[in-house]
DNA sequence: CTAAAAAATGTAATCGATTACATCAAAACT
DNA sequence: AGTTTTGATGTAATCGATTACATTTTTTAG
């Protein structure tokens, strides 16, 4: 009799509680009713609408709007197995180029009405992993990968739960999964070379390391190596400085540097960020860039041409490459094939930063 | 007998087909006979492992990682009439500061298990309304708006549905929802107070319109007019420059506004890539920045301060937008009852590219 | 050792759409 | 007119989780 009793004030309070609060949203059922016809009619309507009599059709959508009606994507997707939707990981937004790729991979996919997710990964492996397993369990039907080194968990977890993914950036020439980017270790031997063409014989390299250490910082390494034994120099670790991703952080190693009386002619920074910091150095030190040193940077943003020195860099292709993988992973998603690597290129553009020693 | 064998090999076929491509992911159900409990205790294990004995649940946890199993959020979306996914709509990824402040908010909302959906407007206010109306179906619990000039369709649609959302980077005082930002028409009222108080009369305004045109620069067109009457000067509409968001436009803006005969003492930008482009055409013109003309930015880029001439902006809170928007909304979700005004703060960075005529 | 209380687990209805198949209506043939 | 074909609509099972409530097990108290 007790238990009854709290029972039934338990209900009631449920009761009240919904009523309340969850002003439920109407459903394909309310709709179907409205317009008097079956759900299933209501839902041709709204997804093959010339499978449906005009009149009835008509019908439909004046209940739709009148209800104000909404369709329940959760519902759909369980039923169909397809979010049209993507996610994509990224390790920041902070860089322009990974902003750039992005929304112009939004838009590619939003013309297939596909909706992107989005992960940030800050350049963390174990992030990114738990990120993709957030991304599965949203039911993304396929998943870009800007800019990673992707750890082998973060692809065989996908391959393992059937996500068709895209890599970015930068590819693998070796790999079997699909790649949209650029030669990263190629492009810094160009620009490492047309260093060397100008005469410099005495270059250091900064590159984006320590916490920030991937696949990437190591092909651009070896890029830089590839362009010394072009030119027949002696390599030594001494010449590679790793520098976290921020100018703050090259401005200082640059001083450090400089006040170990280190008289690099060159520095060849593997992005622009860096290039600023050393720029900034250089300024306080009182350096003329390039007359008492060269410098360059690599990402070509655009406002690199506009600094007190104006440095040259390499630009990269972004928004393809935001494109193309957006077209790769709509392919993939359409058992269409597409090809396993697309190469796109960069582009040197001269600033002036890189003084002729010849 | 004709159709009964028709329908027959239809239907062998369909097998078939989903015996060999939909590899089926495992279920809660299969996990649960796995480890020999029923789905609930699974459930339970998954959501709340405190009401499982351990025995239990190491037994599930065995069987999850053993099948490989990944809950299905679709599924729990529909019972639980939650996604535990915010929707983001920002007009582009390529100011830098949107990127900033997205960042920022998935940063924050991440933190509570949130995951982000972004959706790129490209300032336009259909397909804002369209992408919207999206994410209500993807079943979103929220909403955040950057920098718009939200459409009262939009917000009504938003209210209709029941979505929470809060609206961010200026703000209006007189609204009833909630906004995170600054005060968009005083900070320019600022920082045109702060040319005029270097003794320069004769100013003209860049703002970022034409397509571009909303409410925000409106209030900084505002902010111009009452900076002028502060200072009891005339006003004309001649003093104000519409011009498309990129630096390429002011360039040409400012080399057609000199052409005609304008020699403004000062250029105040509404933006930083405005104010890059009048860089540009100063450089072309051959003009000395600050000594020949002084120009202003808005924004706060950092990289303004490494321009050939280092250009005095207005830094902007973009990372404290997106996490007190994330915060903001986060406490809606949960019912608490944020203020509906968060206010934050400018800062005036002085690049030294004001002259005083004084 | 038993009764009562508390904790753990199970049963089964439910969320809101989709869609195979059945049914019914209309059009196109003999 | 009768038969077949085509087209439009309806019926109801289904997707995979959650969770109220019922049931069973364990713990605690007497």
């Amino acid at each position: 009799m007790q238990s009854d009793k709290y029972d039934k004030s338990k209900r009631f309070d449920k009761l009240k509680e919904s009523k309340k609060i969850a002003r439920k949203r109407p459903t394909i059922n309310d709709v179907a009713q409205l317009a008097n016809v079956s759900t299933a009619t209501v839902s041709r309507c709204l997804s093959k609408p010339e499978l449906v009599r005009p009149d009835v059709r008509t019908r439909v959508e004046a209940s739709v709007v009148e209800l104000g009606y909404v369709l329940d994507g959760a519902a759909k997707t369980l039923k169909t197995h397809q979010s049209k939707t993507i996610g994509v990981i990224v390790p920041t937004l902070e860089i322009g180029g990974y902003a750039s790729a992005i929304q112009a991979f939004e838009k590619t996919v939003a013309a297939e009405k596909y909706t992107a997710i989005l992960g940030v990964s800050d350049f963390d492996a174990d992030k990114e992993l738990q990120l993709a397993h957030n991304l599965a369990e949203k039911g993304v039907d396929g998943i870009m990968l800007i800019g990673m080194d992707s750890d082998d968990r973060l692809i065989s977890f996908l391959e393992k739960v059937h996500i068709p993914h895209v890599n970015s950036w930068h590819f693998r020439r070796d790999s079997k999964y699909h790649w949209v980017g650029f030669d990263n270790r190629a492009a810094i031997q160009a620009i490492t070379s047309y260093v060397f063409q100008h005469g410099h014989r005495d270059v250091v390299f900064f590159v984006g390391g320590a916490e920030h250490a991937n696949a990437r910082t190591e092909l651009r390494r070896q890029g830089f190596m590839d362009a010394i034994s072009d030119y027949n120099l002696e390599f030594s670790e001494g010449l590679i400085f790793e520098v976290p991703y921020n100018s703050k952080a090259s401005q200082l190693e640059f001083h450090r540097l400089w006040s170990q009386g280190n008289r690099p002619t060159a520095v060849i920074c593997a992005n622009d960020i860096l290039a600023i910091g050393v720029l900034r150095a250089c300024k306080q030190i009182g350096l003329r860039v390039p007359d008492d040193i060269s410098v360059t940077g690599f990402d070509g943003l655009d406002i690199m041409a506009d600094l007190w020195a104006p440095i040259t860099t390499m630009a990269v292709p972004a928004k393809q490459i935001g494109e193309e993988s957006g077209n790769c992973l709509l392919n993939l998603l359409t058992d269409k094939n597409p090809k396993t690597l697309t190469e796109l290129h960069c582009t040197l553009i001269e600033g002036g930063s890189v003084k002729s020693l010849i």
